[in-house]
DNA sequence: CTGTATCCGAATGGATACTG
DNA sequence: CAGTATCCATTCGGATACAG
């Protein structure tokens, strides 16, 4: 019983694992709103300005999604006018090394082709 | 001229580096076809057959922006039946530890909240 | 200030059938 | 064996207008 598949079994008990950081990443604005946030704490609009080129309903919706997703807590403050503040979980945080090392793979690649992506 | 912006200089700086590890990694297999050509080289076939949910029509997609990004190497052997051998790059294995650090971000995020992605 | 609602074109990814 | 061609539903991301 369990019979061990030639080299599958090792590399489907990881799908999950990288399905969730795959999840983290998808789309083009994730890994910008995490490294930003990993500066400092920042406001929505403060967020916005950083990112010149998001439109307000990708911005709020990735913010969402990684809120939801465990990476980045959002903090709402009674006041009028309304403030929110956007800073990375204690595991986001941790994460934080992680999504810093991606810039290397993109220094890798650099010179490899012309840029499809923006 | 060229007025220093407060503190968007560092970071726009950095974007085209993290729009290219983006695009690398931007797709639902581009990740695992990475971590299997990471432990050795496969056919296409054999690639198929260790991502048993993915279609042919993205797999091979996903080979050819893979190749075009220099992470992979793509090898035809002029024989019948046809075989086509997919290897990492250098620079894809000078890469591979990032990529395989990724699978920890999954374990740091894994107990988050259900799984969307799948 | 911090979003949501709506519209739209483009890209994604799966299924199926077919080819050299 | 290693793909390509076609079709299709869904999602993505940008623009704009509006709201609490």
């Amino acid at each position: 019983m369990a019979r061990n598949k030639p080299n599958d079994e090792s590399y489907s008990s990881e799908q999950p694992l990288i399905n969730r950081a795959i999840e983290i990443l998808y789309g083009k604005w994730r890994l910008p709103i995490i490294l930003l946030l990993g500066q400092k704490t920042l406001r929505y609009t403060e967020l916005k300005d950083q990112l010149p080129s998001v439109s307000d309903r990708v911005l709020a919706k990735d913010l969402r999604a990684l809120t939801t997703l465990g990476v980045v807590q959002r903090k709402v403050y009674a006041e009028v006018p309304p403030r929110v503040e956007y800073t990375l979980t204690e595991r986001g945080r941790l994460a934080l090394p992680i999504f810093i090392q991606l810039k290397e793979i993109g220094r890798i690649f650099s010179t490899s082709s012309d840029d499809h992506f923006n």
